[in-house]
DNA sequence: TCTACCCAGCGACGCGCTTCGACGAAAGAG
DNA sequence: CTCTTTCGTCGAAGCGCGTCGCTGGGTAGA
């Protein structure tokens, strides 16, 4: 493996001279730049990681805190942490993956370690253990959620608040009155993750104003759970019109269930859907949705996490706007039985 | 932020005692091993990471590369990679996720820089353009899937084409004699993904043997795909009487489509499908299924990842034998029409 | 012509750790 | 009681790179 000295001797300058070429931080003669560079090429030259991050106190690697629980939607998570992966290596970063497993002791390790120059957290709860040790650690740090208190973090999130309000404006728009949301599973609520209860409190203020009623019952994601929440909903309020779907899971049973019923989508029940374009894609009925821009996201928490590295000024909170995206799912309210 | 020097100054002792208790590479008396210890929990000291890695030419890193494309069944890939995460840090390794943009370079600077001591690689198509890099390559990797030629590398993957006979022994003891296969997205074929081919060479071949007759289409797993292939299968096989499904997109559908259409599960159709347990599990009709047992395929793959890297030997092909669990979506065949 | 300055390049040091050889003390062999 | 081992510990030499301060030569201004 060829070192920055060999690659100095091959060039025939000082390995100082290949260190500045390599980090243009002085400058160098056109002539010498390009010998040196040749010599990198033909040697075959990668810096050591190591080494480069004992002399610089710069591991360029990124930690991403990814959870271990499987009741969030998977897809979202993976899609996420390949945007992050992949906007990284446009920084000249890698990324390193941490499972929730450890805890919020990874975050001591790789901090202490200087294993990361930086950390990203998904799957911020409310109430979160982790927070307080991102919030005291000397490493920047951006969370891809939002916790109850965001004071001195760096948070990253789909304004769910507001796409909880979209959706409700978008079917009050269309005459209904009587709206039923289908959660998320109960244990993301018991556990408190934001995003969940954001939606829900958006709705329901929004909701009100347009004197809309509304009732929420989680679901696991499963057809059984999907078709006992079903039935609970329209048990409970038959004049139900139109359902929010929030657990991209139940999407697929719940349509077939309600064909099965033989309720028309959107004759007889408007669907809207809180999931990624895919999802709304590829059901049987294309479905009017709120984007979950997951990409997007990781892509802003790198930038926003690499603006820190390098000493520069971050929003603290940067709530994406939902976009909400009609397609065949949605229609006017029967009208009254 | 401690350092060794520190903790050996705070206990009393050199710094090299303090190496050695830390990696217990030399004997060391109870005494002076308690007294450090305290002292590096009393400094909260973590050990540098890049200066342990330049010292020792050993990260304690693991690279992880999973594939960009979202045609494959994603959750599948995260599982894979949250036990690959939790198993490397049941060795002290971490895990560094590269995505698949980079493509073979990724092999090239990861190896050469130190970066990661191994490297585990998914998605693996039967002519895989890393496959020569890692064959050359001075580092350790493992193959999560299996090329055409697995000669000097180390691979585990399930057993596909054992998957494939599974299924047609089932099937063909419960008496069906034309069986259709859903298979994946049209792409994954044309990339020559190793396991789909294999799957669908051990069901055919069993298949043969048993005396039935087997069709094969791919499918993209949306609704719409769904629906246009299990309508092509009836038109050419009106006497169809089992499904084997190998595109978990298309379970949800496809149950769907049959109900709709009047298909009884499994009294007019059977169904089999190969995907994760969760997925047998939460479908409208629990389905008998051959498991894909993401989470046994990334601790295997670390394991034999770790006694690479420790210079043990490894058995160059793990192949995990399948396992089909009979549940409600599979009956005798219906006495001919 | 002399000073002031900038440009290119060099040498040396240090980042924090691992590891090798050495050494004194204690223990066992003859 | 001496000679060899073994045990526990230490000091020093790097690992490969980044960075600081310095220098020799060239340029420009006075």
């Amino acid at each position: 493996m060829a070192t920055l000295a060999e690659v100095a001797r091959h060039a025939g300058v000082s390995a100082s001279t290949v260190s500045y070429v390599l980090s243009g931080k002085r400058s160098i003669s056109e002539e010498t730049r390009l010998r040196v560079e040749s010599s990198i090429r033909e040697l075959g030259y990668h810096p050591n990681a190591g080494a480069r991050a004992l002399a610089s106190s710069r591991s360029h690697i990124i930690a991403l805190m990814v959870p271990l629980r499987t009741d969030m939607y998977v897809p979202v998570m993976m899609e996420i942490a390949i945007a992050v992966a992949t906007a990284a290596r446009g920084f000249g970063h890698d990324v390193l993956l941490l499972t929730g497993e450890e805890g919020p002791e990874a975050v001591r390790r790789v901090a202490a370690s200087g294993l990361a120059d930086a950390m990203i957290v998904m799957d911020v709860e409310l109430e979160d253990e982790r927070v307080p040790l991102l919030r005291e650690s000397a490493r920047p740090s951006v969370l891809i959620g939002l916790p109850a208190d965001p004071a001195g973090l760096t948070c990253v999130d789909l304004d769910f608040g507001a796409t909880g309000a979209l959706c409700a404006d978008h079917l009050a728009q269309l005459g209904h009155r009587d709206v039923a949301v289908v959660g998320e599973a109960a244990a993301v609520y018991q556990r408190h993750t934001g995003f969940a209860e954001r939606t829900l409190d958006g709705l329901r203020t929004r909701a009100k104003e347009h004197g809309m009623r509304v009732i929420h019952r989680p679901c696991e994601g499963s057809y059984e759970s999907t078709a006992g929440v079903l039935a609970r909903i329209f048990e409970e309020r038959p004049d139900t019109s139109a359902l929010v779907v929030q657990n991209e899971a139940a999407v697929g049973p719940m349509l077939a269930l309600l064909r099965q019923q033989g309720r028309a989508v959107p004759e007889d029940v408007s669907v809207v859907a809180i999931c990624p374009e895919q999802v709304a894609l590829q059901a049987s009925v294309q479905l009017t949705s709120v984007a979950l821009p997951a990409q997007e996201m990781g892509r802003q928490a790198v930038e926003l996490v690499m603006a820190k590295i390098e000493g520069r000024e971050a929003a603290p909170v940067t709530l994406l706007p939902p976009q909400l995206t009609v397609r065949a799912s949605t229609g006017p309210a029967p009208s009254a039985a």
